[in-house]
This record gives structure tokens, sequence and C-alpha cells, in this order.
RNA sequence: GGACAGGUGGCCGAGCGGCUGAAGGCACCGGUUUGCUAAACCGGCGUACUGGUUAUACCGGUACCGCGGGUUCGAAUCCCGCCCUGUCCGCCA
């Protein structure tokens, strides 16, 4: 959530920020409304400051009366009666004038808040503009020793590669087709050393970022409050990408979504809390089942683990002191560490700085890793993949966006309370990275080898041969 | 799922129609005293919005005693609905 006070300021500045963002949000009549709000909420308040002062004053006189009612004759009940009703006029029509003022407001105020909460943050200053992931700027790339991404995969390794479909099928690594029988289109179920190898890789990563990197391992629930999902700014605009959970149907309690990252869990939980600033940066990481409805992908990547409804993912982030230096420092660090476990895992990657267009409503700045996937892309004339980007890793830069929706703040030196910056990246989503890892490291020979940082989570295993796969 | 009990400031805890933004205590901050620490004593100590003004300094107003609604001239206090927590029973990894 922006803040509104800054935009009264400088309502274009906003204007530009959702524009370069291609988001349409209806900046006039929020300003509008807010005007409304504050005018009919400082009456409000100067009726009721009357209201209380008047009751103050004359309520000891009402209490004294309405007790003599009781013992009163006929006539002395009603010059009592008079002086109530003449007592009480004033008080009941600042009553009234204060209860259609409460109407006004609350008919606003809903509206108000639903166009508050859309308000895209905007993008930095040395963000590229673009109009869409298109224009995304690629920053750099890295690639292992022997690989060369200018030339193609067989110039490099002197045979086509499969892609992981092919891979996954004579590995015996997924069954896709049992997947949906289960579960439904673009459902999957990971079998033998496919499961072994999501589970080494997210262990990999999980065990780096706590061990060398001190992040406080934390486990996050996946079933989540909508209240989370607004706080954390994927609702309202994420709503149709979230599964939802319709307790309320059921009788009592409210609904429940699965969160389509751990970063939900993760930020939620000092959501309306003052912390002190000593326990700044708190850095967490969680490992957690993700769910996304990919509403709107319909016929994209159908096939394969690369777009799927339900993943895991090892999640870093950071809540950090409300100062840009400090921000874009973790923000650097975060991406680091991302690039560290791709580099152990030998998968040429590339980092993207996300043009305004691509960034969402409550990015600032948003640096995407793809990674090199050798059985995607363009088909050539003998049917034979060209290789493509693929996106594995999204490091987003928040300010204090997100700490304001969720009310998370700190207490600086001064005693002042502060909205905390926050910042994520993913760490390690499997099983996509699966797919750039095997496509990888697959061999002439049928085989894909293991990474060396893999190999203590697979039990010392170094080869995945395809003699052992069961096709059944 | 069934039966009780309860939700008040950072924490404990009083209040149960007006004098309560809320006693008292703890914690915390500043000061006095003190060889140091401790103790004692004095003072301070919520958040948000809003007006005086342009500012996190000062003064005023409004809101907040789980959440929402109602009764009342006036609600932490009475009524209704919901949420949450605890205990016991049932079920269960």
């Amino acid at each position: 959530m922006i803040d509104i006070k800054s935009l009264r300021e400088n309502p274009q500045r906003y204007i530009d920020g959702a524009a370069e963002k291609n988001i349409s949000v209806d900046i006039t009549t929020l300003l509008d409304l807010d005007e409304q709000r504050r005018l009919f909420t400082r009456q409000r308040e100067e009726h009721r400051a009357e209201q209380k002062r008047i009751s103050k004053e004359i309520g000891p006189q009402i209490g004294k009366l309405k007790s003599q009612l009781k013992s009163a004759n006929e006539e002395e009940t009603l010059q009592i009666e008079s002086q109530l009703v003449e007592l009480e006029a004033k008080p009941i029509a600042l009553k009234t004038e204060i209860q259609r003022l409460d109407e006004s407001i609350s008919t606003i105020d809903p509206q108000w808040k639903e166009l508050l909460l859309q308000i895209p943050q905007p993008a930095d200053e040395d963000v590229p503009k673009g109009n869409s992931s298109d224009d995304n700027v690629e920053l750099r790339t890295w690639e292992p020793a022997g690989f060369d991404l200018s030339k193609s995969f067989k110039e490099n390794r002197g045979f086509e590669p499969k892609s992981h479909l092919e891979l996954v099928s004579e590995l015996g690594l997924a069954d896709f087709e049992r997947g949906v029988k289960v579960a439904g289109t673009r459902h999957y179920m990971l079998t033998g050393n496919g499961m072994r190898l999501h589970q080494a890789a997210l262990r990999f990563a999980f065990d780096l970022i706590v061990d060398s990197y001190n992040f406080t391992p934390t486990s996050v629930p996946m079933i989540i409050r909508e209240e989370s999902m607004v706080g954390t700014g994927f609702f309202p605009t994420g709503r149709s990408e979230a599964y939802h959970i319709e307790e309320s149907k059921r009788g009592s309690g409210h609904d429940l979504f699965l969160a389509g990252t751990g970063e939900v869990g993760l930020m939620g939980m000092y959501g309306d809390e003052i912390l002190d600033e000593e326990q700044l940066p708190i850095k967490m990481a969680t490992v957690s089942t993700c769910f996304r409805r990919e509403a709107g992908a319909a016929g994209r990547d159908t096939a394969g683990l690369y777009r799927i409804h339900q993943f895991d993912k090892v999640e870093q982030v950071v809540i950090c002191k409300s100062d840009e230096e400090e921000s874009r420092h973790w923000h650097k660090e975060m991406i680091v560490i991302a690039e560290n476990i791709l580099v152990q895992l030998g998968i040429p990657y590339r980092l993207l700085q996300c043009c305004t267009a691509d960034l969402g409503a409550k990015n600032a700045d948003m640096i995407d890793i793809e990674c090199w996937m050798p059985g995607r892309g363009e088909l050539d004339a003998d049917g034979k993949p060209s290789g493509a980007w693929g996106e594995t890793h999204s490091a987003s830069r928040l300010y204090d966006y997100q700490c304001r929706r969720l009310n998370m703040r700190y207490r600086d030196a001064d005693g002042n309370t502060i909205f905390a910056h926050s910042l994520n990246n993913t760490v390690l989503a499997s099983p996509r990275i699966l797919i750039p890892l095997l496509e990888m490291h697959q061999q002439q020979d049928g085989s894909v080898s293991i990474p060396e940082c893999l190999q203590q989570y697979m039990n010392g295993l170094t080869v995945l041969e395809p003699t052992h796969a069961s096709s059944v």
C-alpha cells in the first residue's frame, strides 16, 4: 500500500507510476473520495466532541430527573418530562447528524480502501521503462566452464539435447499421466530418483541459506487467511490466482486461501507488530509448497514440469530498516545467494532487470533470474528445440509498500514508529529447477550426472541411469 | 464435533453505564541518592487519524478495552452476531 499522504501531495507521481506499469487505476476518483472522506470525518469528529461535551454537562441532570420521575405525581411527571425533552433535544440532534455522517463515511470507506490497495508502488527511477517483458534488460550472464552460451548445446557437447520431458520419461523421474489422473491438468507425480532429486535440490538450497548466510529457518502455513493475502499484496489484484477454500460456506469460520509462495507466511509473521530496531534486519528462509491456479495461462507451457499448479520452493525474505541504501544492499545480497546456488548446480543463468511493465503493483524494482533450458524454445526445421531462457527466480524490492499493508513497524532510536522495508527472492523452486538441471547435465548415453553439491543428498549417487528407468 | 471458561495497554491485572485512554503492579526511559551494582525516592512511559501551521517540537480533537452491529443523551461496562484462546470429552498424523 502506498502512503495516502504522499499521494495527496504528489498525485502525478502515482499517475505516471501506474501508467509506466501498465496498470489502470482511477487515482482521480480516489482523490475525490479521499477529500470527501476527510471532510465528513472532520465534521463527525467536531460533532462528536460537542456531543461528548454536552453529555458530560447535562448527563448528571438527566440522571437526576429520571430518578425523580419514579416518585413523582402526575403533575410533576409532566413537568419533568418536558424538562427532559428540552435537555435531550440538542444531543439528539447531534446524534442524528452524526449518524447521517456515519452513513456517508461507511459508503465511501470501502471504495476508498479498495482503490487505495490497488495503487501500485511507482517503479524506481533507475528501472527501465517498457511495455512488456520484451523490454527487460539483461544485466549479465554466467556459464559454467566448458559451456559457451553463444553456441548451441550440440556445438558445446557434441550431441542433440533431449528435453526434460524425454529425460524424465526415460529415467523414470515423473509420471504425468497419473498425476493428471489423480489431480487433474497441470499436475504430476515425481517418482523414484525424480522425487529424490527434487528433495535434494530443496535441501541443498535450504541448508546453504541457513548455514552459510544465517537466514533463520522458519516454517510457514500454506493455508492462509484473507488478511494476510491482502497484507502481503497478493490481494485484491491476484485473487484469481489463488485457490479459495470456502470454509464460510460450511457454517462457521472464515474463508482460507492456498498460498502461492512462502513469502505470505514469512511476511505475515510480524504483521501488526512494532519491532525493536535492534531486531532488524530479520532474515528468514522457508521451504513450502506453493499453489497457483495459473488462471489466464491456458494453453501455455502445458507439458512438463514448467507451469504446474503445485510446487515446492525455498524462499528468502529480509525485513530491514526504512533505508533505501540498506534495501538495495539486501537486494543484491539475496541475488548473490541465488547465483551461488546456480553456480554450484552448474546451470547457466542470466540476470534480468525487469522493466516497469513487468514489475507488478508492489515492486519498486525486480530482478529475475532465468536459467538456460536447452529443451525449450522454438523448434528448428528438424523439430529440435533451440533452447531458451526460463524464469526460475525473482527478487523483489518493495520499500515499505508491503509493511504498510501488513502494519509492520519498528521503533527507532528516537522512539518513532516507522514502517519497515521488505524484500524477497526465490532461493530455489522445484521441480522447475529440475528442467535446466536435467537438461544441462544430460550425457550422450542418455544418463544425467548429478552435480556434486547434491550427491550427499542422494546417498552418494553420481549419475542417473536410463537403465534404472521404471517404465511401468 | 460436544461442554464449560475467558479475551482490557509491552506483560500481569482492576473496572462492569457518565468523574476511565483506562486504577495498581511489573518491565522500560530520565533524574536524585550511592564507592560500583542493587535498593529507595521523584518524574515519564500506547497507536492511528486529524486541526492549530509548512515539520516526527508543542497544544487541541476523534478513534481504539478481540472484531462487527445494536440499545442509550452517554458504552470497556448492557444486548446480538462472529472470531480467537484455554480446559475437559470425542476423533486423529
